[in-house]
DNA sequence: CGCCGGCGGATTGTCAACAATCATTTCGAA
DNA sequence: TTCGAAATGATTGTTGACAATCCGCCGGCG
């Protein structure tokens, strides 16, 4: 598998993945919020593309979970309930705990440089406030880590989640706070992997999903968003 | 959340949802194989419907992991070599084993009515070799099961990899040996939750499904498919 | 006053023709 | 004969126009 890079910046086809990248990006940082509606005329107008290509990328990022589709009805970005949001991050919890506890032991040193060398440019983005390279390195370092469990069933899996999880862990992304603390976890794992214990690197990685989730929670005050609006969560339509 | 027969007889658009599960089907009875070329043109010929949505369907079995499609060259079945199977197993014995192990213990009874219920049916399917309602049963069998675990998101990855290995395991719904075997594993089963212990029940559960596996690499010969062929395993283009 | 039914605007879904692309074969020259 | 390049046929991708559907609104009727 080529760089972690294309993971991320893989480009499917020519045009539509510029789109899917853009719909992603305005998701992320919050220009576009849960339950907002993707209107496909609109879209092809903002992006000067055909309503065909739209409706491709709606495709697309419905497949990813980002998005959620009603026959007749159009697009919206897809939010979760308090419920959901809950099991998937129990869920996700669980994978990534797996693919820590398959990566061989003790860890390679080149793996060890990599995820150092990740870090170093990581802080410097954080520094410099680039929020976009800040989230796409975010994603390189931790499928840095977790491609060295080789399951790649398991590492697609965890990658779908992150996706899902997009449109959540936007509220953290945005907090300077919550930036510099995930950049301190990340300096602690590297230096659990490179001379302390699985155990520890375990502890490390679990911890640091929660803090995201809790932002999210608290941003949505509670508020049960499926259970007040009419498109449930698992109806995906074509 | 609605019986579980709408999980798999789901129909998301009017004809294309036909389309999808006739394709779904002709894959698992094994008139599709792996790595079988999918022709736009021959597929609306053959289901007397437009090429639009013969596109549309091959476009949500994309999504489902079930047929591979590079730009310009058209989409086949997907097929897996023996490495990603034996990755994909590990993973789908994590998530089965892992809701089993959230299933509140002990089941309760109306559950137990419940897969009782269907497995009769299912008995009864197998003896009049109705296969169709055979693989139907044992979905439902399997996911009513998994459902008590009571995490969305877990049940969805289960469903997802049981989709994608639908290729997989169609050597074995053939096999008349496998089905015997399958339906007295799915009696002990029920036995098990019924009043026995959630590790037997873990036992079963896991080795439920491995010997599909088997089938599947004994009937592929060692032969290592997506390393021959061009079409490379991921790179899955809208 | 409330409700039912149809009307109109907005939005998505479908179609058939056209354009672009890929693979293979054919033809010519060294 | 063999290599390479251009033509050819098969297949997919794109476009714009059209049809079906949904939702809110309005007026008539009980």
């Amino acid at each position: 598998m080529a760089s972690l890079a294309e993971t991320f910046d893989h480009a499917p086809v020519p045009e539509i993945a510029d789109i899917v990248q853009a719909l992603k990006e305005e998701i992320i940082f919050g220009r576009l919020l849960p339950r907002e509606r993707l209107v496909e005329g609109e879209l092809s107008d903002r992006y000067k593309v055909s309503r065909h290509l739209i409706r491709s990328a709606l495709t697309e990022l419905q497949g990813m979970g980002l998005v959620a589709r009603r026959r007749n009805k159009g697009a919206m970005v897809r939010d979760f309930s308090v419920d959901e949001v809950d099991e998937i991050y129990e869920m996700r919890a669980l994978l990534q705990r797996e693919a820590v506890l398959r990566i061989p032991w003790p860890v390679d040193r080149a793996l060890v440089r990599e995820l150092t060398d990740i870090h170093a440019k990581y802080s410097r983005c954080v520094e410099s406030g680039d929020l976009r390279q800040v989230c796409n390195l975010n994603n390189v370092f931790h499928f840095t880590m977790f491609e060295a469990a080789n399951n790649r069933c398991l590492t697609e899996m965890i990658q779908r989640i992150w996706t899902e999880t997009l449109g959540i862990r936007c509220y953290a992304i945005g907090d300077p706070v919550w930036l510099r603390r995930a950049r301190d976890e990340h300096a602690a794992m590297i230096a659990e992997i490179a001379e302390g214990s699985r155990e520890g690197l375990l502890r490390l990685v679990d911890a640091h999903i929660w803090p995201a989730l809790e932002l999210y929670k608290r941003a949505h005050g509670g508020w049960h968003a499926s259970e007040a609006g009419a498109w449930g969560g698992a109806e995906a339509t074509s």
